[in-house]
DNA sequence: ACTACCCCCATACTTTGGTATGGGTGGACA
DNA sequence: TGTCCACCCATACCAAAGTATGGGGGTAGT
């Protein structure tokens, strides 16, 4: 069996490692620390059984990297692997096609079981989350342009800055600034920031 | 020997315990999963060795555990393990009383090697902090007033409602914000916001 | 074709944010 | 006693943030 296990901090991978070997010996591990090499590494292993994906990775979002693997190779599954137990974080990853969810507080064992049963062919998801799904997504009711915008105010840049590197008129700028402060229920962008950290939408 | 892991993933835990029998089978690992139980065993087992102490914790700050640990067990040895690099960070908690600073990014051999140095009676701390310490504490450069502005400032509060909070005149609370954001070297109260939750002054 | 969005721009306006000066109090310390 | 410093206030000014209105262009769905 071939997995592929994706989290930026080695000793993670390390441990995990141990954890896998321990539990299934045939098991062969490829490692990666972010999503370029991660999807390398799902190019040149056409027979991978599955994916451990870490949500919360640098440079590019857990998200889209999930969304990349998932685009690329529809029959490789993915489970994710989170410290966020959040509904809406599972939810949202579910939707984008991962197989699987598994929060980083959980045993071992636990795991180990959401692996075989998605290896089985089934979905693996803690109990939290089916209790009550689709609460909605706040990502989904920000636009294209308005996620770039607000990924720029999360990182504290004045709106002629974010025009500038937007290439875009800063009256458009604020436009999309008031208008995300409008979705998000706040007054004013520090607000916005606070609360696009909350909902995990920065970045 | 003996080792106490405080950490809130309890797989990663379990993977870390794997690498360290593997590397030292004489070893006998306790774990907690935050601060308090962590301190409970400490008191419970005067006989440790080290102290291995993630900073993210939730519930607890893992600051403020690390001063307890410190305050409680001023002998006994604590390493950082946090997935932060930031010097400011690192920093801190070497002022606090830590003997060790391993970055999550880190691998085994690499942490294994810094576990070895602090029982040895060293410090360990990553190339990346030698070059240039003492920059030191923020904390201290700030007034009490100007946490107190701080505080409020990083709920997203505007000038005019952390006035009528402290119960002071907006031209002074305009005032310390401006301090405030000399202080922290950056141009606007978002960025303030944000390097303050860096640096732990939020809250 | 019509509608509904999303995206972009401009102008004008009010409010807030941020800076600069200057001045006042009280406590700490040499 | 004089000096430093944290703390408070007022006024004024400019820059930035936020709101409102109106318009143009694209694309997708009915």
């Amino acid at each position: 069996m071939k997995v592929l296990l994706v989290d930026d901090h080695s000793l993670f991978r390390e441990g995990l490692a141990h954890v896998l070997a321990g539990a299934e010996p045939e098991i062969t591990l490829l490692q990666a620390a972010d999503c370029v090499r991660a999807l390398e590494l799902a190019t040149a292993h056409p027979d991978l059984d599955l994916v451990l994906l870490d949500l919360n990775l640098p440079g590019m979002n857990g998200f889209e990297g999930l969304q990349r693997l998932c685009d690329r190779f529809p029959a490789l599954p993915v489970v994710i692997l989170s410290a966020s137990t959040r509904r809406a974080d599972m939810q949202h990853a579910l939707d984008l096609g991962a197989m699987g969810f598994v929060p980083k507080d959980a045993t071992s064992q636990q795991m180990l079981q959401s692996l075989r049963m998605v290896l089985a062919g089934g979905v693996a998801v803690p109990a939290a989350l089916v209790r009550k799904a689709g609460v909605s997504d706040w990502r989904a009711s920000l636009t294209d342009r308005q996620r770039d915008v607000l990924a720029l105010l999360a990182r504290g840049m004045a709106n002629k800055e974010i025009a500038r590197t937007l290439d875009l008129a800063e009256a458009t700028v604020k436009m999309h600034v008031t208008a995300i402060m409008r979705l998000l229920d706040v007054s004013n962008r520090t607000q916005a920031v606070l609360a696009a950290q909350r909902l995990h939408l920065d970045q």
